[in-house]
DNA sequence: CTGATATCTCTCAGTGGTGAGAGATTGTTG
DNA sequence: CAACAATCTCTCACCACTGAGAGATATCAG
């Protein structure tokens, strides 16, 4: 199933124990930590039903987007694959291996730059993309449907603010000494 | 930095590239793989840097869950634990392992159920919670400094509905065919 | 051209888990 | 009470991926 990062505890419930202890907690903080722990509940929920998706054609979900990336965007160099995909350097040259070994995918020489490498499918990857890749878009829009379609693009408005600032420069503004 | 699942990829940029493929989806389907993406990337990104923050301790995510969890509600079967944190149950067997080789958890035996275990944590592992939680927390809020705290809120509500919706019965409404 | 440095991919040992199944104990049903 | 299913934790083999560093190539300053 998913293979996912967990944060999730919540700090804002009635402790019971003896044991227990009662945090405190400004608004802001409050407000961060409830998101942050709930996010990472959905993302778990969503990524275990598309895990296991792919996983009924023996793919994992870093594997799948990869082809997807493939089969929209046509052959990347591995390193534009590996910043598309988020995965370390090392785990793309696994990862395409991986894909290669199972005929799904092939490397290709850069002319311009040979130290680089493409990464292009294969007849066999682009008809297997073709084939799931649909079912997979259908399993999302039903796993999506606790919201509405306005609903979904607000929380996507909001997700992307929230992890451009993330992905930027956090710390620039209010120094946190 | 993180471990998250990565689904990462989009379905609706130029296609440049003679093998690339344009994709056609309803707007249900766009909406949701949109959302899918998105909320995965941010999601990577904000686990980045909790993962960063906690491993400055020698803790991973999960671990500092189980800290979280057990400093704010006192001591817990694992089999609760396990289920807040979201982690298998090999899993949470090696990381309470871990946590008690550090001295920060301690197993108690359950008077109730001879089968089942406690895990609470020992005063090294109160001490460590108390004093790295509110940094921990501090950063997160810089973190989520993307959205004012307002739109925080809604956000959160968002991906609770979402959350909800993925973690129960996805297919009961609207067969798929 | 030469040398220094930056950028690619790839290698490889290590890590943070997963998941199926085994024991141990508990509840449940006749 | 005995037999059986359910429910705990734990064991163990496995796995997807990380990250530091190596080798190859490119780029740029002098």
């Amino acid at each position: 199933m998913a293979t996912s990062a967990r944060p999730v505890s919540v700090a804002s419930e009635t402790p019971s124990s003896p044991e227990a202890h009662a945090v405190r907690l400004d608004e802001a903080g409050a407000a961060a930590l409830r998101l942050w722990v709930i996010m990472s509940r959905a993302h778990a929920a969503i990524a275990a039903h598309a895990s296991a998706d792919v996983a009924r054609h023996g793919l994992t979900l870093a594997e799948f987007g990869i082809l997807e990336a493939l089969y929209h965007r046509g052959p990347m160099l591995l390193g534009e694959v590996q910043r598309r995909i988020l995965v370390s350097s090392g785990g793309i040259t696994f990862l395409v291996d991986r894909l290669t070994a199972k005929g799904l995918v092939e490397r290709r020489t850069c002319e311009a730059d040979r130290r680089a490498r493409y990464a292009a499918l294969t007849p066999a990857g682009t008809e297997l993309v073709a084939r799931i890749f649909p079912q997979h878009a259908a399993l999302l829009t039903q796993v999506m449907e606790g919201l509405t379609v306005d609903e979904q693009s607000t929380a996507a408005d909001l997700m992307r603010a929230l992890g451009l600032h993330a992905a930027g420069d956090v710390h620039s503004a209010h120094d946190a000494g």
